[in-house]
DNA sequence: CTGACTGCAAATTATTTGCATGTCT
DNA sequence: AGACATGCAAATAATTTGCAGTCAG
């Protein structure tokens, strides 16, 4: 994934920095959703003069690529991860955090029935769920 | 709503003060999300004094009780609606950000496809969907 | 009365901006 | 070389906490 992402990065124009390796290194690593805070010490262990302030510099422009998606919490707000192409949706762990994402495509066959209710046009959505991963069902019950 | 509210806040024991009251009243009328700051101006207008920590600390209640929707959005996080009782998702217009909420049901028939697919024993979702409402979509095209 | 509630101000936390310097291409 | 990128520090924005005064029950 790294490979792609450093391909696509430098095929728009954006430089290929060690600040930027570090952070995409640190997302594509990461077995969850990060706070930019979190990336930023994850980071670092690439590249350790990394500051914050580039940290969401970055998420930004990655975040524009659609390389990364922001994913809201019920309680603290906004965490990354890396994203897939297409329309996707997430899941993430309520024990460890980490997360995978799904074709969502189902959930498209019911944006009709959304519309009739609601008499919106539905233009788009978005998913995420909440549950235990495999790993921390077996390691727990 | 208002009634039911106030009925449902003196049965959990908590005083009914004019500062709530007026977020109350504030939250019922909205024609959509608001922020905690657009609240308080909002709810000013019953209750001049009302300061934003009052606010924050209301809504915080109110969502204990299920009575109050934190929604999130794209760019901006956290907005607070009044919210329907059951398992309801919410729909919002993306002109003028009014919102109503469905009925979720259909939704949950999909979670067994999602745990297949993913290995996640799902425990909970949460959905938001995006679009025109019919005002809108009339007064614009 | 009295404890829960309020609201001000200050403290935190999250994110953005200004700017001089550094470094990919 | 030169533009884009970095990172520090300061500026903003959003939310929480400390506390003395207030008010519903």
């Amino acid at each position: 994934v790294y490979e792609q992402w450093v391909a696509r990065i430098q095929a728009e124009g954006y430089r290929l920095t060690a600040a930027r390796k570090a952070v995409l290194r640190a997302l594509v690593e990461a077995r969850g959703p990060l706070s930019a805070a979190a990336l930023q010490v994850s980071a670092r262990g690439q590249h350790s003069r990394l500051g914050l302030v580039t940290v969401y510099r970055t998420l930004e422009m990655l975040e524009g690529l659609g390389l990364v998606r922001r994913i809201h919490a019920e309680g603290a707000c906004h965490g990354f991860t890396a994203s897939s192409p297409g329309h996707r949706h997430a899941v993430t762990c309520e024990r460890c955090a980490r997360a995978v994402e799904f074709d969502g495509d189902d959930l498209c066959e019911l944006t009709p029935g959304v519309e009739r209710k609601t008499g919106y046009r539905i233009s788009g959505h978005w998913l995420q769920m909440v549950g235990l991963c495999p790993s921390c069902r077996e390691g727990r019950g």
